[in-house]
DNA sequence: CGTTTGCTTGACAGCATTCAACGTTGGTGG
DNA sequence: CCACCAACGTTGAATGCTGTCAAGCAAACG
């Protein structure tokens, strides 16, 4: 299954907006049938991204931007001499690389967390094609600008919580966001060390393991490894709130 | 509207972005003659608003970005009972608002520091006009972009710095910021309190103030209450860049 | 001139980091 | 199949930074 999955060419699959799954997800959320067709052709292309490589890199010039059409990636900072500092994790439906419309040149990198497919949609097009249809003008303003809300939320996070508070916090977002995908809310994988996620929460790596134990010893979560389950997704709720 | 159009002295100023000394700051930036014609039309009202005031608040209906014309505003999101988070700061040719685009309504509250003016640019009307002109939607989009990027150091401000750190870069990027403006970029007069330093910062207030004091002592700023003299820039720089 | 608001400073407590040791997992090659 | 290694994860003890609480001072305002 996988064999057959990583064999075939991506492209040569003809994956189109139009009849994409996570189509309502991602960027053509209620398009119009005219408009569909055009982004058809718009985004034609498609990448293989294998675990561990980088979609773009931090100086790389910016041409486009790229929807997760399968898999994982975090993007992440990594300024000369220090230690990383990672700016977000990007599952299916979710777009990446829009930090390089402001100077022209890509200001992080893009890693695959493991082996994933993304689309590649050609920015000056889609600031062509946004011209045309106010619907996708409209629609990629609201991305950006949801892009700008969610760092304020973690801005807020990294400011004003505590470490079993962020771990929370994060918690929450990746299963509300895998049950929008259509997975369980309660079980999830996570793709990401402790060490990356220490790095996206602002804290030590020791510290979000001994929050993983803290919030399984109180019976709040089932952590064995990368395998989480929640057990008491009020509680974590409550550990957010409480924050504020 | 037409009332507060009489009441205030600054429409009656017939201020123009065609003419307006902080057009290169600000969202026309380096637009041709005929769009900034159009602009001019576009951005016809103009707000006063006091020290203290809100220009807008979490939850309002969002209709128009704002540019700020003069003084100094605060946005912060006052989650119900907790302490305040201050998101931004922004001064004289900075943009205003546009986190509303994603819900179509404010997600936070905008203050003005000082007493203030600002010229309201109304959203449908920019997407249409910006359909029109791509150097318009382009610069807009660059905007948004830049809004993020700036987010993104903030996050590693939160995440990885250490309190003294934290103030030195937001001195740096005050000074810098100032620097654009004509000001000098060694002597400041701060707008916002100690408190909403730390709001901004993810800090105590007298962790900062205590901050300010160690600067002070060891020869880096000179401070008299919210007036302060950078005597070393390269120190900061150094404290800066020595966190990574 | 008194009140309010903002700022500074000290002592102490608490939480996260640091340093270190050990356990687990998965992959590789003998 | 097993041994071994490297990467990842867990846990403990000690340190240090920031927050908390409290007191006093300075500046602004009516």
């Amino acid at each position: 299954m996988t064999a057959s999955l990583a064999e075939s060419p991506i492209a040569a699959l003809k994956i189109a907006c139009s009849s994409c799954n996570l189509r309502e997800l991602c960027l053509p959320v209620g398009f119009s049938k005219p408009l569909l067709e055009r982004l058809d052709t718009l985004v034609a292309t498609h990448r293989s991204v294998r675990r561990g490589e980088t979609l773009f890199r931090s100086g790389d010039r910016f041409e486009a931007v790229y929807a997760v059409r399968a898999g994982f990636f975090k993007t992440r900072v990594s300024p000369h001499g220090g230690r990383d500092h990672v700016t977000g994790f990007q599952m299916a439906g979710e777009l990446l690389g829009m930090d390089g419309i402001s100077t022209d040149r890509h200001t992080c990198d893009a890693v695959a967390l493991e082996d994933s497919q993304v689309c590649l949609i050609p920015y000056a097009e889609l600031e062509r094609l946004s011209r045309e249809f106010p619907e996708l003008q409209h629609q990629f303003h609201k991305i950006l600008s949801r892009e700008i809300v969610c760092d304020r939320v973690m801005m807020f996070l990294l400011g004003g919580m505590r470490a079993e508070e962020r771990l929370a916090a994060f918690l929450l977002d990746m299963t509300q966001r895998l049950e929008e995908r259509g997975f369980s809310p309660t079980s999830l994988l996570l793709r990401m060390t402790r060490e990356e996620i220490g790095d996206y929460l602002g804290l030590k790596l020791e510290t979000v393991s001994r929050c993983f134990s803290k919030l399984h010893d109180d019976g709040v979560l089932r952590v064995r490894q990368r395998h989480v389950q929640v057990l008491d997704r009020s509680a974590l709720a409550q550990l957010v709130n409480e924050a504020g």
